[in-house]
RNA sequence: GGGUUGUUAGCUCAGCUGGUAGAGCAGCGGACUCUUAAUCCGUAGGUCGACAGUUCGAAUCUGUCACAACCCA
């Protein structure tokens, strides 16, 4: 902490004369008061006082101290109109040379939009009806260097907008909107898995075996220990080891990190809840899950009704459920039953879509690789896929009828992947089996294979009750729910290449 | 990785088949006591993303690079 100050040179003319103004201010005194005292918000006002006719707010003389940004400015001689914004919206000041004195208001004319001021004064009304402060009392709290973005556009460049989130926060009401959203949308997940008495938990973020999905790492380094550390890309391993231990029912929501490219549906670090609980299987996991997305997008946005890039659906009809073969040929009848079981024809069709597959893989990694490519990008309405081969599932339980497929569905909404959930394999052997053909296909060259956890195994062998766990993406989630585009629109700070 | 488009004043954007830079907002000065993106008058502000090339002359044409947005894989 300094009041030291180093000459600057800014090439900028509006930066210069703001400095010099902010000069002026540590002459005068303290520049940057933290002493006034902020009583009331605009939206707080508006929702108390809008219904309040000009007669009433005059004979009520309601006193209010309100603070914030200044976005707009009026100045009309011997009067001045500005608006501020704070947390919860924007409320108009009045400044008048008969309010405040003549000193006052000039000070005031030489106040810069994007100035925090604060506010004190009584409100009115005025000849248009809107609720305003006749400001007595006038402060100037934080001099802006820096001018804001044009007052009617705001910042539309969407690299400035992710790059300078601060100043898009300013400027874009639908920007602080999603935000808001994203906040009540984890904050019903939260009350949800509560009300179903879960227990919220935090596990590593640094691993030393990476676990729990198949992806690529982010490799890090502990000095004291002189290991090689990962940050984890799942946390499922360590919660199942909770489930070991006794704790039923756990969640928790926290960041994974994957070091794969960037586009609109990924950033290398995003967030999932996952959680599991003893004694379900998958089955109870779906019903479980339609209830979940309903009771959020019902608390969050009041209705059902989903309407995502020009095209709606709603939460409230049951979700469709359907294996990975019926998929495929609900949406590309020309397939027939035997041809989606032939190995030779899917690995053709493959080939001739320049798609991506094992070739060791049998029919249902096959089926599964078809499905990716044709398929699930058509899966617009809530689809849970199900009967997910086993070769693709290394953690999740085997069908007791067809012990190639697994106990696991996926669910897809606007052809997304939005969550992933199985019956969770608990049978040890079976477990440190599946781990070891991962380590055989990592050693043939496939980067997203998963690590033996030698560990994880003994933990199994203490036997993990009969459980059910999945995991859902919070910003896919996000996105739905506010429209989103783009997964950068529903992150804070999304990941950017240093400019 | 491939394709398309973009990068000009602090911000939002013009700038035609090449002739040396424009507006609005923001800023500065002035007028104005009920404005709502206030209005009006005046004024200042630029290495046109970077580097090469073509040309008498490049914001403009060509190439390479950087970054981004969108689409595709």
């Amino acid at each position: 902490m300094t009041t030291e100050q180093t000459p600057q040179q800014d090439d900028n003319q509006i930066i210069a004369e703001r400095r010099a103004k902010l000069a002026a201010l540590r002459q005068a005194g303290v520049a940057f008061p933290n002493d006034f005292e902020r009583k009331h918000l605009a939206a707080d006002l508006h929702s108390a006082y809008d219904a309040m006719s000009h007669d009433e707010l005059e004979a009520a003389q309601v006193s209010v101290a309100v603070a914030g940004r200044m976005m707009l400015k009026r100045v009309m001689g011997k009067a001045s109109f500005a608006t501020v914004q704070d947390m919860s919206g924007r409320i108009q000041l009045f400044i008048s040379n008969g309010d405040t004195g003549e000193e006052a208001h000039n000070t005031f004319k030489h106040y810069d939009l994007g100035d925090i001021l604060g506010a004190s004064g009584v409100l009115f009304k005025t000849k248009t009806g809107e609720l305003s402060v006749r400001v007595t009392g006038l402060r100037l709290l934080t001099k802006a260097l820096r001018p804001l973005p044009e007052k009617f556009h705001g910042l539309t460049d969407q690299e400035q907008k992710y790059r300078q989130r601060h100043v898009d926060l300013i400027t874009n009401e639908e920007t602080r909107k999603t935000f808001i959203i994203r906040s009540k949308v984890i904050q019903a997940i939260r009350e949800f898995f509560m009300r179903h008495d879960y227990l919220e938990v935090e596990t590593p973020m640094m691993h030393s075996i990476p676990g729990g999905a198949s992806a690529k790492p982010f490799v890090t380094h502990h000095n004291a220990l002189d290991m090689q550390m990962y940050l984890r890309i799942a946390p499922e391993l360590y919660l199942k080891r909770l489930v070991v231990g006794g704790m039923e029912k756990v969640f928790e929501i926290n960041r994974n990190f994957r070091n794969e490219g960037l586009s609109t549906r990924h950033n290398p670090e995003f967030t999932m809840i996952e959680f599991y609980e003893a004694y379900r299987d998958y089955k109870y996991l779906m019903d479980f899950t339609e209830k979940l997305f309903r009771e959020v997008a019902h608390k969050v946005l009041g209705t059902t009704v989903i309407s995502y890039q020009g095209r709606e659906f709603d939460l409230g009809q049951p979700f469709h459920r359907l294996t990975v073969a019926q998929a495929i040929q609900k949406y590309h009848p020309q397939f027939s039953d035997a041809q989606l079981h032939d190995r030779d024809f899917l690995i053709n069709e493959l080939q001739d879509l320049k798609a991506k597959y094992r070739s060791g893989d049998g029919l249902g990694g096959l089926q599964l690789s078809l499905f990716e490519e044709l398929t699930e990008h058509q899966l617009f309405e809530p689809t849970f896929i199900i009967d997910y081969p086993a070769e693709a599932s290394p953690l999740a339980r085997r069908s007791d009828t067809r012990p190639e497929i697994t106990e696991r569905f996926e669910l897809f909404m606007v052809g997304r992947e939005i969550a992933n959930g199985f019956s969770e394999l608990n049978d040890p052997e079976d477990q440190e089996a599946r781990f070891d053909a991962q380590v055989a296909a990592k050693e043939a060259g496939d980067e997203e294979a998963m690590f033996k956890d030698s560990d994880y195994i003994s933990a199994l062998e203490y036997g993990l009750p009969p459980t059910a766990g999945e995991g859902i993406g919070i910003d896919r989630l996000v996105m739905l729910l506010t429209d989103s585009p783009s997964i950068r629109d529903v992150i804070l700070f999304p990941q950017m290449r240093p400019e």
